[in-house]
Parts: structure tokens; C-alpha cells; sequence
DNA sequence: AGCACGCCGACT
DNA sequence: GTCGGCGTGCTC
């Protein structure tokens, strides 16, 4: 017997192996086995076995199986089926999408350690001094891969080796490791407050390093992993003992939280019973997924249409009555307390949640429980997608325009369309809901594809809340640095009055969207990227969006000399002393990237504004979704046009999907709301359409747009992107990868598929990495797929010190 | 990807 | 001679 083995490898192919007569019954398609591979083990997955008559062509020679890990396969045949489209639809190799499906840490490969067992040896040859030199430094097994990052790439085996046979080195493997460890993690924290600046100056001095280290710690709550501090933020280890030695802060092992939802005890909903709209909705998807083939459903429901009760009538129906199981996908900024709090009050502890913070083997655990039994429900994030169900009975995707279901790294998968194929593939109903679909969605439900259901009113009869435009351009004349039109101002001031709250909406974050010499006009840069750096005035720093890099605000122009910095384009950090300055009673809080950095932050914000202790949210998108605060009865959006101009075909979309979603949190309560938008180009449609609550006349619009020249839903895509090391190579491979395609259309006389470019990438440079992309495009998607799939494994580009790669990305969501 | 090897020019 | 960079081949 032998066994196609998938490797999570960026080679498209499985390796062929044998299989000892003695785990010939463990050795399942989907089962993990451990297998030897170049001069390592490594875990992989069965793809399929054969009785192994005859070797496969060019095999040379076949090494057996070392272990089969699993009683029962990881992947069951319906997973791995799934696994196949995927690989096969994403244009992946099916291992890396088996690690991606499967709970991370169970796959791995075995690890190489020398130990130096006679410190007194010698040698002639340098490559042996230098290896024994680097193991005088140390005690103990040190892993090979470590040397190779420290003392660089030499041929370090044959050294080892003859020093082995000499008795100088042991030489040892660790197995890979089947199962996640635990995780704990270090942190630093502080334990002494300097208060005072005579004190600090006091405790550094000169040490600025340890005083800046400390300064962050403080910014970020008192405590911070080490490993972040190290290798995103900078600083030594000497500098975090250095702090330790004076006593302002200690090391401390902390256990990742066990799931912190585990605790949160939410009063059962008062039993609100359907609505009549709501009622015919839910009566339509019962009846669905009474049938063997239910089919797909785009649920169309404005903000506070109560889409959240429909999805829970249909688990009552599917779980409870029918005895299945079910998946419910929402974006990982909407898995809140508050999201996942009404269906565990309803189907209590038989609901695992599946959220970023869990560590592996929590993730693991939760896995286990699913795949046992003891959990039907599973509500989570992308990956949830996967979740190891028997006999599922429905996939809801909330939200389901939203952009985060995609993957950015490959496998490339839209978690909303895994979700509908799973669906089909396992005789479950899928929903579909949101507020603003995506038009692809939109286009499948008008052709037909899918059912479409629709929640036209606010539950309780609230209407819509009324939306004003102020004009921007009109304003500039007004008051000429100021960011919230007095009319906004005049509405927040009326709300603090009345003691209800206000969000306010601004998706950029940091102060300053850059800064400029006002002498020679440069521009702050980052040195890895091609994009401007982004000033954050509370920590004093500038800062690149793109990648991890850091450095202090400038004082002067360091080409010019000139003092006179301007710091231009709106951030939340402005507008949060804007609005500070102007209400200086107000109680505000700014939720971004920046001050939800510990796992739970933004839960804490959110908490503080649900108990009443906030007057003012004010932040990026992050708070435009899902949030139902019945006090907010205000909603600014400080400036609409932020994103609309950027180059991608979804600009507008988003920017209406945003808009829409930011509205809907106004007016939930029974005091009714109203919104404010703010921008300069009134006349947009993406505003309009947005303002008249009219997604069919956007949605209109947009096709329209995207009709000719063709894009999404009117066509498909393939993003292929070049990057490398070297601008020119970069873009001489993108150039040679055109060409190659070209000839492969214009030889085949295929003419339904186009390639448009290549072109520089929006950002052409991130993380030190040139990037250009071109696109496929075609109506006839199985045609687009062979195309893309054949040149993702024939074009091959030079390999060198360019270090170039290419990114194949179907059904791109974004061009960026 | 990650790791091997083998070729080459540059330097002591 | 040896060192280190770079290109190329291979993993069952």
C-alpha cells in the first residue's frame, strides 16, 4: 500500500510514500501521518492511497511512513473534499490548506539540535572553530536553525558531522510536535509609577532607550509581551533587564485567558416575537431547510431589522427540532460579547465560539468539541468556515459584504463563498445577510442563483434615521480649521445635554495623515514603503501603516533644516482633541487599531459606552458594525471621502457599505436618532443613495458602473502579484509574465480571457518588497480558473538575490 | 519554503 | 589556498 501525502508546502503536488502493513488501517484519506522529507520529518495529510502496484513515474525512490497521528482522520471525507475545491478553485497546494482549515499547531516539522559535549575541543578547520566558538557561548542543545540565523548560511552539516564521529558533538532530533503546547506568554510589566519628571530623569538619565521602553509600557496599560516589545517595537533585551535591575517593572509568565467568553452571562432576550416580516422569512427558511437540497438565501435587511432573531429561529429549527448542526460567520470585530451573548442565551453551552484571541490548543480544545458532539454550534470568524460539523444542517454568514471573510494570505479564500459551497456540498441551508449586500451577492440573488428574502422596516416600527449632508467645500470659507461643521457641533452639544451619545466616524487613524517641510515641501516617507508616514501626537511618533515601522516626530526638515512642519490630514487622534477641546465636559473615547492593542480592548470600550460612561465614541470603521446602543442618538461621519478616491474598482462600494452601516447605529432606541455626513463631494452617489437609505438605487448605479469596462459581478479576476527585492527585476518579471500569458491566449485562441497591465501596485513598495500586479479577467470563470492555474504552475520566475515571488489572488476584494 | 551543493571571483 | 556570494536542483 502507498499514500499520496499533501505537505503544507508552496509546491503544488503530494509525495508518494509507503505504507508499513502495520498502520494500514489508521492510514485513511484525511488522516495525519508523519513523514520524512529531504533530511527533516514533517506532518502531512493523506490525500488518497493506492494499493501501490507500480511505482508512479519518475518517483526514484519510496520512503514508508514514519506514523499515522490521528485514531481517526483530522480531516473527514466531507472536510477534505472541501479542501480539494478550495485548493483546487484558490489555485493552493491542498497541504496549506489543510494547515489552514485544520486547528493551527498540528502541523509542523521535526527540529535539528547540536550540544557541545567537550568544550575543550579544537580544530583546524575555521568552519568547525567558528561552530564550536558559538557553542562555547551556550549550554545545552541549541536548535541548527538558530546558528544558520546567526552565524549565516555555511555548510555547516559535514562540520557537524565530523565533530559528531570525534565525540565533540551530540547531535539530536525533536520529533514534530503533534499537539499544540499550552501557551503562556511574557510579559513585561511595570511595578513602579513615575510620577513625577524629576523622577524619571532621575531613574534613566542618560538611559533613553529604557525610558522610551517604559513610556510605551505606560501608553499600552502597564504590561506588554516581550516578544513584541523585542521585535516590533525595538528594544533589546538589555533595555528590558535594564528596567527589571531598577525595579520599575518585572517579568511576569501569564496564561492566555481561557475563553473570555466563557464567563459572560447574558439575560435571556425578552422573547420578542417575530415581526410579520420577519416571521415570512423565517417561515421560508424553515421550510428550506426541511429539503434535501435547501439551497443559498441573500437575507436583505436594513440596520435593526432584527436579521440576528431570523438566524436564531433557523438554528431552533435546524439544531433543536431537526438535531443538526450549524456554523454562523460573523467579522471578527462583530464577535463581541454582545454578538455572541444572544445565542448562548438561547442555545446555552452548546455553542463554541472561534475568535483570533483563542490560543492554539484553546482552539484545539473548542475543535475537539465540536468534532465529538458535545457543541452544534459554532459561531466565529472566517476560519470557522471549517468547523469540524457532522450532519450540518445551515451556514449563516452575517454581514456577509464584508471584506475581512477573504483571506490575505494564501490559501486566498472568501469565507462567504467556501460557506455556499460547503452548504450545497453537505444538503444545508446557507444564509447570506446584510444590510448593503455585496454586489456579487446582489447579482446571484437577481439572476436567481440564490433566494432573495428581504427585512425592509426596523423592528418596533422606528423608522430610518433622517440623514444630513453638509457640504465641506461650503464650510472651508466658514471656519477654516475646523473638523466638525458647527451644525454637527451644535447636534453633539444638544446630545450632551440631553445626556444621550454621539459616534462619530472617521476612518483614518493617528493625528496627521502626513507631514510636510513647509520650506521645501518633502514629505516624511517610509523607509521600507512607498507611502507617507502617519503622525501619532500622543505618542510622539511617526508611524508607518503598512509595516512595522517607527520613528520619533520630527523637530526639523532633515533635508532643508526648516522648522516650520505642517501636519496635514485628519486622523481620530485630531478629531478626538478637536472635540475634546471644544466639550471639554464630555466624556470621550477613540476606538482604533492603536488603542484596542491588547485582545480585549475594544470590548472594554464598548462595555464602558453600554453602561453609559461614554458621551462620545468616536473612531475608524471598527465602530460602524454591529454595535446597538439604544442611547445613541447621533451618528457624524467627520468626512465621507476618505477611501472614495482610492484605485480600486470597490471604492465606491465600500464607501456606501460604510456610510450605511455607520448610520444604521444611529435611532435604535426609542428616542429616535439622526446622522450627519460630512463631505465634499455631495453629490456622489455612493453619498446620496447612502442619505436615501436606497440600496437599490446604489446598487443600480454601481452595476451600471462596472459594466463596461467590465468588473465584479460582470466579469472575474485574477490579481496576480509580482514583488521582489529589486525594482527593476520586479517589474522585468511582471513584464516577462505578461508576455507569457499573451502567448499562451493568443496560441490556445483563447479570446474570452483578457490581461490587463502590468502596473505598478497603488502602493508599489511594502516592506522593502517592489510590487506590481496585472489582472486576469474574463466572464467565463471555470475558463479564468484553467488559465490561472496553468501559469501558477508553469511560469517560473528567475530565481536569484531578487528574491521575487508571485501572488495569485482569486476573486481579489481589494487591488491595494 | 528550506536546504543542500557546486561554481566562481576576491582576498590573505 | 580559503571565504562567502550566488545560481540551481530537489524534496517521495
Amino acid at each position: 500500500m502507498q499514500a499520496e501525502v499533501a505537505l503544507p508546502l508552496p509546491i503544488p503536488r503530494t509525495w508518494t510514500y509507503h505504507i508499513p502493513p502495520a498502520m494500514q488501517e489508521a492510514a485513511q484519506p484525511g488522516a495525519r501521518v508523519l513523514v520524512p522529507f529531504g533530511r527533516r520529518e514533517r506532518i502531512g495529510w493523506i490525500d488518497s492511497t493506492s494499493s501501490g502496484e507500480g511505482d508512479p513515474a519518475g518517483a526514484s525512490r519510496i520512503l514508508p511512513i514514519h506514523g499515522v497521528l490521528d485514531l481517526a482522520p483530522t480531516a473527514t471525507p466531507a472536510m477534505l473534499r472541501l479542501c480539494r475545491w478550495i485548493a483546487e478553485y484558490y489555485i493552493a497546494p491542498l497541504g496549506q490548506v489543510l494547515r489552514t482549515a485544520l486547528p493551527s499547531g498540528l502541523a509542523d516539522h521535526s527540529t535539528d539540535f547540536v550540544e557541545l559535549m567537550d568544550p575543550a575541543a579544537t580544530s583546524n578547520s575555521s568552519v568547525e572553530e567558528q561552530l564550536l566558538g558559538w557553542l562555547r557561548e551556550r549550554s545545552g542543545p541549541q536548535p541548527v536553525a538558530r546558528l544558520r540565523r546567526e552565524c549565516g548560511d555555511r555548510v555547516w552539516w559535514p562540520a557537524i558531522r565530523r565533530l559528531q564521529d570525534a565525540g565533540v558533538l551530540h547531535v539530536s532530533v525533536q520529533a514534530p510536535r503533534a499537539d499544540p503546547p499550552s501557551r503562556t506568554r511574557r510579559v513585561l510589566r511595570l511595578t513602579r509609577e513615575l510620577s513625577s519628571l524629576i523622577e524619571r530623569d532621575a531613574t534613566f538619565g542618560r538611559a533613553t532607550r529604557q525610558r522610551e521602553c517604559y513610556e510605551t509600557l505606560e501608553a499600552s496599560g502597564g504590561a506588554l509581551d516581550t516578544r513584541h516589545l523585542a521585535s516590533a517595537l525595538g528594544f533589546s533585551p538589555h533595555v528590558l533587564h535594564g528596567l527589571v535591575s531598577k525595579g520599575v517593572a518585572e517579568f511576569v509568565e501569564e496564561q492566555v485567558p481561557r475563553d473570555p467568553f466563557a464567563g459572560i452571562d447574558v439575560p435571556a432576550d425578552p422573547a420578542h416575537s417575530p415581526t410579520p416580516h420577519q416571521a415570512q422569512v423565517i417561515g421560508a427558511l424553515v421550510k428550506a431547510a426541511r429539503q434535501p437540497d435547501p439551497g443559498t438565501f441573500l437575507l436583505r435587511g436594513v440596520t435593526g431589522s432584527g436579521k440576528t432573531l431570523v438566524y436564531i429561529e433557523l438554528l431552533r429549527e435546524v439544531v433543536e427540532r431537526q438535531g443538526r448542526t450549524a456554523i454562523v460567520l460573523v467579522p471578527e470585530i462583530a464577535l463581541t460579547p454582545q454578538t455572541v451573548g444572544r445565542f448562548r442565551a438561547v442555545f446555552g453551552d452548546q455553542v463554541a465560539v472561534l475568535h483570533s484571541a483563542l490560543s492554539d490548543g484553546e482552539r484545539l480544545d473548542e475543535w475537539r468539541s465540536l468534532r465529538s458532539g458535545d457543541k452544534r454550534i459554532v459561531v466565529g470568524a472566517r476560519s470557522a468556515v471549517f468547523a469540524p460539523l457532522a450532519d450540518l444542517g445551515a451556514i449563516v454568514v452575517d454581514e456577509e459584504h464584508e471584506s475581512s471573510y477573504k483571506q490575505g494570505e494564501a490559501p486566498r479564500y472568501h469565507a462567504r463563498e467556501v460557506a455556499v459551497v460547503r452548504a450545497h456540498m453537505e444538503g444545508a441551508v446557507c444564509v447570506l445577510g446584510s444590510a448593503t449586500p455585496s454586489l456579487e451577492s446582489w447579482a446571484a440573488a437577481s439572476a436567481g442563483k440564490y433566494t432573495l428574502l428581504e427585512l425592509p422596516e426596523r423592528v418596533g416600527g422606528r423608522p430610518l434615521p433622517p440623514i444630513q449632508v453638509v457640504d465641506l467645500r461650503a464650510e472651508r470659507g466658514v471656519s477654516p480649521s475646523s473638523i466638525l461643521s458647527p451644525a454637527l457641533m451644535d447636534a453633539v452639544g444638544a446630545r450632551l445635554r440631553r445626556n444621550e451619545q454621539t459616534i462619530l466616524l472617521l476612518n483614518r487613524r493617528g493625528y496627521a495623515t502626513f507631514v510636510q517641510c513647509r520650506d521645501c515641501g518633502g514629505v516624511w516617507h517610509c523607509p521600507h514603503c512607498n507611502v507617507s508616514l502617519t503622525y501619532h501626537r500622543r505618542r510622539s511618533r511617526l508611524v508607518c501603516h503598512y509595516c512595522f515601522h517607527e520613528e520619533a516626530a520630527p523637530e526639523r526638515c532633515n533635508a532643508c533644516g526648516g522648522s516650520d512642519l505642517g501636519f496635514r490630514g485628519i486622523g481620530t487622534e485630531q478629531v478626538e482633541r478637536v472635540v475634546g477641546e471644544q466639550f471639554p465636559s464630555a466624556r470621550i473615547a477613540r476606538m482604533d487599531v492603536d488603542t484596542t492593542s491588547g485582545k480585549w480592548g475594544h470590548h472594554r470600550i464598548l462595555q464602558r459606552v453600554e453602561r453609559g460612561e461614554v458621551d462620545i465614541l468616536l473612531g475608524t470603521q471598527m465602530i460602524a458594525k454591529g454595535l446597538d446602543f439604544p442611547n445613541v442618538t447621533l451618528v457624524g461621519v467627520v468626512n465621507a471621502d476618505v477611501g472614495i478616491n482610492l484605485p480600486d474598482f470597490r471604492a465606491t462600494e465600500r464607501t456606501f457599505q460604510l456610510l450605511t452601516q455607520v448610520a444604521g447605529r444611529a435611532g435604535r432606541g426609542a428616542r429616535g436618532g439622526e446622522v450627519f455626513i460630512q463631505t465634499a463631494l455631495p453629490g456622489h452617489y455612493a453619498v446620496t443613495c447612502a442619505t436615501g437609505h436606497d440600496f437599490l438605487r446604489f446598487a443600480e448605479r454601481e452595476l451600471e458602473a462596472r459594466a463596461e469596462p467590465s468588473y465584479p459581478p460582470f466579469a472575474r479576476l485574477v490579481n496576480v502579484v509580482v514583488s521582489g527585492l529589486d525594482e527593476i527585476a520586479t517589474q522585468e518579471a511582471a513584464d516577462r509574465a505578461v508576455r507569457w500569458l499573451d502567448g499562451l491566449l493568443r496560441e490556445r485562441h483563447i479570446d474570452e480571457v483578457a490581461v490587463l497591465g502590468p502596473a505598478p501596485c497603488p502602493v508599489d513598495r511594502i516592506r522593502q518588497r517592489w510590487r506590481w500586479h496585472f489582472l486576469l479577467r474574463s466572464r467565463r470563470s471555470a475558463l479564468l480558473g484553467e488559465v490561472a492555474r496553468f501559469f501558477a504552475t508553469r511560469f517560473e520566475l528567475p530565481r536569484g538575490k531578487h528574491d521575487l515571488r508571485l501572488a495569485v489572488d482569486r476573486d481579489p476584494v481589494a487591488l491595494l
